[in-house]
DNA sequence: TAATATTGTGTCAAAAATACACGTTCTCGA
DNA sequence: TCGAGAACGTGTATTTTTGACACAATATTA
């Protein structure tokens, strides 16, 4: 080991951690309320420090976990957010990831017991320090790579219908689409399996089941591809 | 001031800079011969540490001012690396920000003093740590941005032709456009304004020279616009 | 079994992307 | 000085994609 950098700071490394759901209806975040200080009681995002002889996304992957018994999500690095004063108490900065989750799969054991709760992005408490901006910033970039990329399915359950894949997207863009259209999108791009199945659940006309073509999947998230020409003019941030 | 956190690790942070230019006929990238340990004499990113007051992206342009004499660039933040070991001398975070700049507005003396040059991205060296997985990722970044905002611009002069703003997506996208097509997309954004000057660089027929037109600027950065439809399926990484 | 709600699909018109060619301007060298 | 070479500037026809729109089929429930 040579030896250490001479005349630096060292600074504490947060990890802060954005958890889109979504229940069908709308988008949906993962809050906690802090039961500890600085400003326990209020909703925050779920966060953590990281430890020695860990790497970032390992560290977000455990928080994530420890918090809620979730694992193998789609996570992916945000931002680093580190303004000098944003947290009180000391000098740190937070690196941010953001995950995707299908909400079905929550561990409710876990998430009562971190006084977790699932909030409809509309209904979306403030919360502390800088995680409001977080949340802009999240979904900004949600809404600029689900363009392209095919990752809204990772938000769904295995099966899902493409009533429900719209909803979704109408969801992450606050939008309404056009059913002929958005299906014929859909549908040119390969990425379905129709299962023989219907959504049982349904109370009129049940829709066709559909599950994800593993391998297109794979393609599409490499390359880019124009998912929602609707909405080729993403509002600005 | 409340007491600081117990019972975690803090470390150190860095930040690297990427630094694209562009030179008329490739992209090129601002690098440095180290003058210090470790990896001393190899090529890298200029790079610094935050200090206990900076915010980051303070930090970021303060490194960038001091080792190249250069301000007031495009700079945003790419992404933060934290491998465990990524750092040899001791566990370090790297918050890397990417910068676009006109390559004629350099400061030569500043350049010279820490050993700087600018390479062509196809010439580029190995670098040490993961710098060439920052650039890799940087380059990644800047194609998906470019292709829906006119952020190009930033490797230009004040005033440029249509021919050398082609040359210049083409060198980003290592590809060739049709000129016809190309010319009318761009006309169609309204975001050129023309002098009545020409290129008086040319041998051949003289090209027209545009300013930008500031107010449109901004108007697409914020929102989205596919600039080049011909690039809809961006290579993957 | 009629009413209601939702699914699934087809067509047509407009817009955008693609492919492609010719006349113009400038320099340089014969 | 004028002809060749090189790059600039622009227009049109074809194909593809988008966007707008309507009707028949299925399931539930009153």
């Amino acid at each position: 080991m040579l030896s250490a950098y001479q005349h630096t700071t060292r600074v504490l490394v947060a990890l802060d951690c954005i958890i889109f759901g979504f229940d069908g209806e709308a988008l949906k975040l993962l809050l906690i309320k802090r039961n500890f200080e600085p400003e326990q009681g209020k909703w925050s995002l779920m966060g953590g420090f990281l430890n020695e002889t860990e790497d970032l996304e390992a560290a977000s992957r455990r928080i994530l976990f420890d918090l809620t018994g979730l694992s193998n999500n789609y996570l992916e690095q945000l931002e680093t957010f580190g303004a000098v004063n944003r947290d009180p108490v000391e000098r740190t900065i937070s690196v941010v990831y953001y995950s995707l989750v299908n909400i079905e799969n929550q561990d409710t054991a876990a998430i009562a017991l971190h006084q977790a709760s699932w909030i409809r992005l509309a209904n979306k408490p403030a919360l502390i320090f800088d995680h409001d901006q977080m949340v802009a910033t999240a979904l900004q970039r949600l809404r600029y790579k689900a363009a392209l990329h095919p990752i809204g399915f990772e938000l769904l359950p295995p099966t899902f219908t493409i009533p429900q894949l719209q909803k979704l997207y109408e969801a992450i863009y606050d939008t309404q689409l056009d059913r002929r259209n958005f299906s014929r999108k859909i549908m040119a791009t390969d990425l379905l399996l129709g299962t023989g199945e219907k959504d049982e659940r349904s109370s009129t006309k049940k829709a066709q089941l559909y599950a994800l073509n593993a391998e297109k999947y794979q393609q599409y998230l490499g390359g880019n591809f124009t998912f929602l020409p609707e909405l080729s003019a993403i509002k600005p941030a």
